[in-house]
Order: C-alpha cells, then structure tokens, then sequence
DNA sequence: GCCGTTTTCGGCCCGACTGTTTTCAGTCG
C-alpha cells in the first residue's frame, strides 16, 4: 500500500473510532499519525519503512509503526477490518450533516435504530427525532435541512471563486464607520488552492452595526448563527462566510487563531505552553491564575501585540507568512530565523505557456501580447498546442512555422516593448515521444511538454511516460504534471517524486501550472523539489488575455511550496532569460 | 495512542454558539 492510502486508512481509524465514542486523544493520535505521513515525500516514507525507522516520525510510536507497516507490506489491517466491520456505513455518513456528532449520532442509532440517512431523514420527518433526550424540534428542522443542502454545502470552492466573492465584502466591512480594521483569515488568506468558508476578523468598538451589515448583505441567503462576537452566512452559491469582532486590541491574535491552519495553532499553543502562556483568539496570557483567557486579557495581563509579528515576536519567533501556516516545519524555522524569502507576484518578468486563437485560446497573438505589456511584462511565451490535440485545434507544423513568422515578424516591428518567444506546448503521445519532430521543435524558443490523452494508463506506464519526454533534449518544461481539475477529476496517476529526479537530471523545468482549476504541480511537493535544485516556472495556461491574471493564483501555490525568487525561472529579467533559453537550446 | 532539559504516568489547545436545558453537553472551527 501506498503511503497516502496508508494515511486514509488511519484517517478512516479515527473517524470510526469516533463513532465508536473512543478516548478522543487516542483518535487524535490517529488523524495525527495520517497527517504526519501525508507530510512525508514518497521515497522518504518508503526509506523510513524499509528502515524500520517510521517510529522516529513525531506523532508515530510503537502502535502505529506496527500497523503503518502491516498495511504497508500486505495491503491490510486485521484490526482495520474488524473495527470497520463494527460500525455501520450509513452513521459515517451521517457525520457529514452539520449539527450532526458521534454522540448524537450514537443516541439516533441507540434510541431509533437509525442507522441510514434514509432512515435518519424518515425519523425526523415522522417527528421522532424532536422527542429525544437532548433533541428538539429544532435539531429535527435542522437536520432535515442538513440533509437536504449536502451536496451544494458540503462542496470546496477554487480560491479564485472565493476571493472573488471575499473581496467586495471584505471592502464593505471596510467602508462602515464602527470598523477599525477588517482582514479575510482562514485558508483563502492561507492561499490553499481550495477553501471550505469565508472568516473575516473585524477590529471594531461597536458589534451590533456590523453583524446586522453582515447579515443583510444581497448575497446572504441565511443566517446561520448570530451571536455578541460572531454572525455566520450562507451565501449565494453555497458558501459560508463567518464574521468575527474583536476590541482592537485583541485584532492580531484573532487574525492569527483563525488564519490557522489547525495544525500550526496546535503548535503554536504548545508553544506557548512551554513558556507558561496560554495562546487563543483573545490573546496571550499567563497559563496559570484566575478566570478565562478572556477575562485575563480584558484585565490586560497578557502580552500585548499590535500586529501578528508582535504575536509571533512574543514566542521567540520571526513572522510567519500566511502561506506558511501548514504546521510542516516552518515553526522551527521562524525559530532559527531560517525562513525563506518568499517569490512575490511582482517578481515575475513574464510567463511561458499561453495560448492563442491559433488553438484553443480566445484571444490574438496581438491581443495576449498587449495584454502582458499591461501587466508590465519583459516577455511573453507562447506555446499554443500541438497538432494531436485536435480537440483544442492544436496546430499543424505549417500552422506552428507560420505563427513562428507572426512572431518574429511582431518582435520586429517595434509595436511592442513586450518581447515574444515562440514555443509549443507539444503532446507527450502515449508512448512518451512528442508530437512534433526535432528539427521543427529545434526552432522555437522553448518547448513546453504535457500529457493530453490516455489518462487511464496505469501508473508505471504514465510515469515512464512523462519520463521519457522529460529526457528529451528538446523539453524546457512539463506541463501541469497531473493534469488534476480541482473539484471535478483527478490527476492521472503518475510518481512525481521519479518525474522530479527525472526533471532535476536532465535540466527540465516543471511548470507551477497556474490555473486557478489546476495548480499543478501540487505546492505540497514543491519544498523539497526545489532544494534538490529543480526549477519552476510559474505558468498562467493563459487561454484570454484576462487569464494571465492567474498568476496570482500561481504565486500563492508558489509561496506555500517556500518558493523564493531564485528557483522561479520567469522572474529573471529579460536579458537573463534569453541567454537561459539560449544556452539550453544550445545542449539540446 | 503519543510524548518527555521537571516526566515512563498523566497529561494531551481553546473558546463560541446552539439548543436544550435551568447549568450544560455537543458540535464546530
């Protein structure tokens, strides 16, 4: 078994085991574990477990290392099995509904041998929920709702569409009078290519304006909670948004509680702890003596901070960009003062892989071209597709050869200060040759290769797939390496970690696919890529002139992978890159 | 089940809101 399946079955461990009303720091114990090896590169987990070392792993100790290896070399788990067979599949499901827990779940199934949502949403509709111990009319109408909206609540959405949405009301908070400061927390401030829900922290000296802002906004469909500190929203579409005020003082604890993410506040907390300070979203204050960290801080015994870094600065830390907050080891780097200059937007000089009306784009060559020089780009690649992707018009030699013409002739005229390369983003064919031959492929700038059929081979086959274009000498850059949509399909299968030391071996750069529906190659790989020397290029897959916009998008993934300006090609100025381009056509 | 420059036992992050209660359990983030 592979190591991520391996971390959904320990994750699979602990939601059972939560139904099954088990001590919750032994489940804890298990989700940590899942999340610990999730964290791990392929081949380091496979060393650990060859090694018999993945104890070693913080969060792993003798019981999971046991099992971890069981699942590992046979593919099963006894213990797995039988806890598996012991809780019935319907009450996992039923966790999915909010307002829904193992406890009150455990009541339904103990008191109406509910086990099903079917039956679940039959009980509540014949009012037998209602009369339970710890239920009322309430829970049942909720309940029922819960049911009703999963599937359009339960749904992720691209961080593109959620910061659209974000923005404005971000702005409008912005604009009351009682507000002193609001900011969008959460994994959207995170920059997670995904995000469950909207939380904005305000700064203000009076609530009650604010939240009765909040919750009649147009796009307020309900009003989920309403509270002294907290309102919560459904919005059109079927995003949540929560709302939080806080005095100004307590602002920057706030923002960094709810920026999260879980696992670097649970670090942070601990942090504190060993310093006899207690962390939360109204501050830093001593662990031990009278009262609530609430009114601890309102007696203003603890630290006080006017922005994150104080908050960072008071555990001995140097400030931690949002991005960062993964809980995958930057705490100990703030520490050491080790952390990475970060690539920013506006280091980028310009971008490869875009596409034109000569294939699938919408837009000119004219038209992308202008566009770049508006963003105050140095340079523009184009890479239409090749000539087997007829479904995105890809182009024919004669066709590439003209559009080649086009450009010379357009960096020529003078018209542009934005300089154009000519490139390609070539099919990798089903066996791994590209679509175009050598001496065609040989006249352009550079050459972007990317997998667009045969998704279903298996893994092996794709990966040797990817590797044998990677080593051909007329690849600069892999395309989007999975080939992933979020929220709709899955990559095709393929061993990154290979195509990584494949890449790094032969001086192919590995695109950070910008689109805000891919962002691939995954951040998550990125760190460790990267300090093995590989290079990335971070490309907008443009197919509008609007499009190249989403290198925003792009730079957030970067930012997470602990990218700096010095592994991102495209942030090298014109004359650098060009003799870049040049001195890898000349090897190849 | 994990972990340990006070520890191999006794802790384990913290607080708000809702709905059901009449002082609090469960859920959520």
């Amino acid at each position: 078994m592979t190591k991520n399946e391996i971390a959904e079955v320990l994750a699979e461990i602990a939601t059972l085991m939560e139904l099954k009303g088990e001590n919750p720091f032994k489940i804890r114990a298990y989700s940590g574990g899942a999340r610990a090896i999730e964290a791990l590169e392929n081949e380091d987990f496979e060393k650990l477990v060859a090694e018999g070392k993945i104890d070693t792993l913080k969060g792993i100790g003798e019981a999971l290392a046991s099992k971890i290896t069981e699942l590992h070399s046979t593919g099963k788990l006894a213990f797995f099995e039988t806890l598996k067979a012991s809780v019935e599949p319907g009450l996992v499901e039923m966790l999915g509904i909010p307002g829904l827990g193992p406890k009150k779940i455990a009541a339904l199934r103990r008191e109406l041998g509910v086990s099903s949502v079917a039956a679940l949403e039959a009980a509540c509709r014949e009012g037998r929920v209602a009369g339970l111990a710890g239920f009322g009319e309430k829970t049942q109408e909720k309940i029922i709702a819960g049911i009703r909206n999963r599937e359009a609540y339960s749904r992720r959405h691209l961080w593109w569409e959620a910061e659209g949405v974000a923005t404005p009301i971000l702005e409008g908070l912005r604009s009351l009078g009682a507000v002193k400061r609001a900011e969008i927390a959460g994994s959207l401030r995170r920059g997670m290519e995904t995000v469950g829900d909207l939380d904005f922290i305000v700064a203000a000296g009076e609530v009650a304006p604010v939240v009765d802002w909040f919750v009649s906004n147009p796009g307020v469909v309900e009003v989920t909670a309403k509270g002294d500190t907290k309102a919560s929203v459904r919005l059109e579409g079927g995003i949540q948004a929560d709302l939080r005020i806080v005095p100004p003082e307590q602002f920057a604890f706030a923002l960094h509680h709810f920026t999260g993410s879980k696992d670097h506040n649970v670090q942070m907390r601990q942090r504190a702890l060993d310093r006899g300070l207690s962390l939360s979203e109204w501050g830093l204050v001593p662990a031990a003596g009278e009262g609530t960290a609430k009114e601890k801080a309102a007696r203003s015994e603890g630290v006080a901070a006017p922005d994150e870094a104080g908050v960072f600065a008071a555990l001995g830390l140097s400030f931690v960009p949002p991005e960062l907050r993964e809980g995958l080891g930057e705490i100990e780097a703030a520490e050491k003062g080790e952390l990475p200059e970060l690539v920013e937007l506006g280091d980028l000089r310009g971008a490869f892989h875009n596409h034109t009306t000569a294939s699938d784009g919408r837009n000119t060559l004219l038209e992308m071209a202008t566009a770049a020089q508006a963003l105050g780009w140095e340079y523009l690649g184009i890479a239409d597709h090749s000539k087997s992707s007829r479904q995105a018009n890809g182009l024919t030699e004669e066709r590439l050869l003209k559009q080649v013409e086009d450009i010379a002739a357009l960096n020529a005229s003078g018209k542009l200060r934005t300089r154009l390369f000519t490139g390609t983003e070539c099919d990798i064919l089903p066996d791994g040759a590209l679509d175009f031959d050598d001496a065609l492929l040989a006249r352009l700038d550079y050459v972007v290769v990317s997998v667009h059929s045969s998704f279903a081979q298996d893994e092996e086959t794709m990966t040797r797939r990817i590797i044998r274009a990677v080593e051909n000498p007329r690849a600069t850059m892999l395309g989007h390496l999975t080939g992933r949509i979020l929220l709709e399909r899955e990559g095709y299968r393929v061993d990154a970690s290979k195509v990584i030391d494949a890449a790094i071996a032969n001086g192919v750069v590995i695109e950070l696919n910008a689109s805000p529906y891919r962002l691939d190659m995954d951040w998550r790989h990125w760190r460790r890529a990267a300090e093995r020397g590989l290079l990335c290029s971070v490309n907008p897959d443009a197919h509008t002139t609007t499009g190249l916009g989403a290198v925003r998008a792009g730079i957030n993934s970067a930012r997470k992978g602990w990218l700096t300006r010095a592994s991102v090609v495209n942030t090298l100025p014109l004359g650098q890159m060009q003799s870049w381009l040049s001195a890898k056509r000349a090897r190849r």
